[in-house]
DNA sequence: TGGCACCGAGGAATCGGTTCATCCAACGGC
DNA sequence: GCCGTTGGATGAACCGATTCCTCGGTGCCA
């Protein structure tokens, strides 16, 4: 069927061990003989098995890439990155959604699967209970994860506690002393970053001498819908907030929709914050502390390609800068006079 | 390093061919042995080498999946729906985005990259017009194609022409004459979809003996802020339309939100109907002919997994329905006398 | 009872590269 | 002029499965 190494071994005249160094660009070979192979294997229209290739050499050229979910945007987003760089490198993504509890019933789990087949993984985001996690784990390849952390493997997240400061930091700035949040779920184990969120959150109101009130917590569980439900309940409180700091802007969105379906004014009635830097949030005016999704997994990867080349080094962690964007959805409390705000750029 | 089908083979005393029939539920094996076998080898924690198995039988087990975006939500989404079944399937998915115009430039190729690497091919959505398509094709492997359709190769779409006309006659039916659109773009090659709706939408005007007015076309290059612009030029008409059909839901909120900047409201002032059935759309109160975006890959992988065990049959497309969702985007046009609506459910 | 079909199983070739140990020739230094 | 070194190249032993061909034994039929 079809070309083999050893048929352009034999039309330029060489040894097939000849023909594998010169077209990967090994030493030891003549540079007039490279040529002359190279332009052989390209005249044959060789391409190198990879099955034999990966046989012999031990190494698979292909990278898991292991997350929770594929369609949703943190998600899709972050490996559009990780793909951009594997493919440059070229290397192979291969994509295995792990089950979230909702749909895992009939899929196999993903550990075995990656034996042997692959490199090196790229983990995102997945629920540090998920049980498949420390399975990976204890594949014991190359690994970087994203949006998540684990003791003894590389990762890249932002500083949640600090977007959380800078997102509670802009409300207080806008006079906001009644300042409810979104958060995620308070049975459920807390995400690294929900947890670090709440914590920056709740750092910034102490700094500004500004009591928490346990009221003005509400659960949204990351979804839109959850968002809503939450502001809603903010809203029934006997003294509703005057601003409400979302974990995620998903929550975020909920909690505008809440607001217009009250018949209250995001930015002016009632200002709302997000975390993410989701797609819609500019369309939807919200003011949110923007993190660079794609550059997260494309820093992943790259510290992953390092690590699998030069060996494992210390696992080296690694905090992206993140940025407040203002926009609509947030404006200074009713009869505060302004403070000049301080442009995010 | 790793224990090998030989290992297995000493340990229970048979030989590897029958330690590699009996694992892999081939005939000839007597069941007492087979049994035996995969204790065993379940004991060994022996996993099976890909690279050899591949090597050795000439099967990948893999399928490429090629792309032109992955953040997007339609692609992603798709994906979503792939991955379900190759994985239920046991089939790596090899994940590739061909590179748009805009960031092709330091992208390799990808056909090259898929011979002798993938089993078959899923391609979604890549624009007609794109070279690498025709360099695909020419790898002459088990392909089934998402949202495009091209002569011998097996595909799954929606019935854009159909789609379309369920848009329009929604809007005709709620009294509207005067309708706009928002298309692609005048220039470029159209993509299959953008082609087939338009000819639904003129269809379904004929029919109902409205004259399309060419001064009510707008292009919004399947973007929010591209279907922002476009309504905005529709609204400085002299005499605007009373309601739009946007191609696709992104340009649909781009055209919520030109009308929200002028202080008219979707659903009562103008009415506004997409097509795609994205995420947000619920969200925003579109009104939208949904695409099952999810099914849409499933049967694309399923079809394509079928193709591939019973070598190439007639090269079969299949097209899925669509279903009208009426939210509060659409509405009677003022002054009409508002018929019974059919609920879509 | 001879012959045939079939089942379970093994031997060994094969898949197509990679890489290590080896080798030859040319070259430079002393 | 001899020897050690080095760069270019080769032969062949792998890598770990799959699968074709062969073979002995059993059961069934004529």
């Amino acid at each position: 069927m079809g070309i083999t190494i050893r048929d352009v071994a034999e039309a330029s005249g060489v040894s097939t061990a000849t023909v594998s160094r010169a077209l990967r660009g090994l030493p030891n070979v003549d540079e007039r003989t490279r040529a002359r192979v190279q332009r052989i294997a390209g005249q044959l229209d060789y391409v190198i098995s990879p099955s034999a290739s990966r046989l012999a050499s031990g190494r698979t050229g292909s990278i898991a890439v292991v997350t929770p979910y594929i369609a949703r945007w943190f998600f899709s987003t972050v490996l559009s990155g990780v793909e951009g760089v594997l493919h440059t490198a070229d290397m192979d993504l291969l994509l295995t959604c792990i089950g979230d509890h909702s749909n895992s019933r009939q899929r196999s789990p993903v550990a075995p699967r990656l034996r042997r087949r692959v490199d090196g993984m790229l983990i995102i985001a997945v629920p540090p209970a998920d049980p498949q996690l420390q399975d990976l784990i204890a594949l014991d390849m190359p690994t970087s994860m994203i949006g998540l952390t684990t003791a003894g493997v590389p990762s890249v997240t932002i500083d949640d506690v600090a977007a959380a400061r800078l997102a509670t930091q802009h409300l207080i700035n806008l006079g906001h002393t009644r300042i409810g949040t979104i958060s995620g779920s308070p049975s459920q184990t807390p995400f690294t970053a929900e947890f670090d969120r709440e914590a920056g959150f709740v750092q910034a109101m102490s700094e500004a001498n500004i009591q928490v009130d346990p009221m003005l917590e509400a659960y949204g569980h990351f979804s839109i819908e959850g968002g809503e439900a939450a502001m809603t309940a903010l809203l029934s409180q006997v003294q509703p907030p005057t601003a409400v700091f979302a974990l995620s802007d998903e929550m975020a969105f909920g909690a505008l929709r809440a607001l217009r379906a009250h018949d209250l004014r995001p930015g002016i009635d009632v200002s709302v914050v997000g975390v993410d830097g989701h797609d819609m949030a500019e369309y939807l005016g919200l003011t949110t502390v923007v993190q660079p999704v794609v550059e997260l997994g494309r820093i992943a990867a790259e510290s992953l390609l390092a690590q699998m080349r030069e060996g494992a080094g210390q696992p080296e962690s690694t905090q992206v800068a993140t940025q407040l964007v203002v926009r609509s959805s947030t404006g200074p409390v009713a009869g505060h006079r302004s403070v000049p705000l301080k442009d995010a750029r």
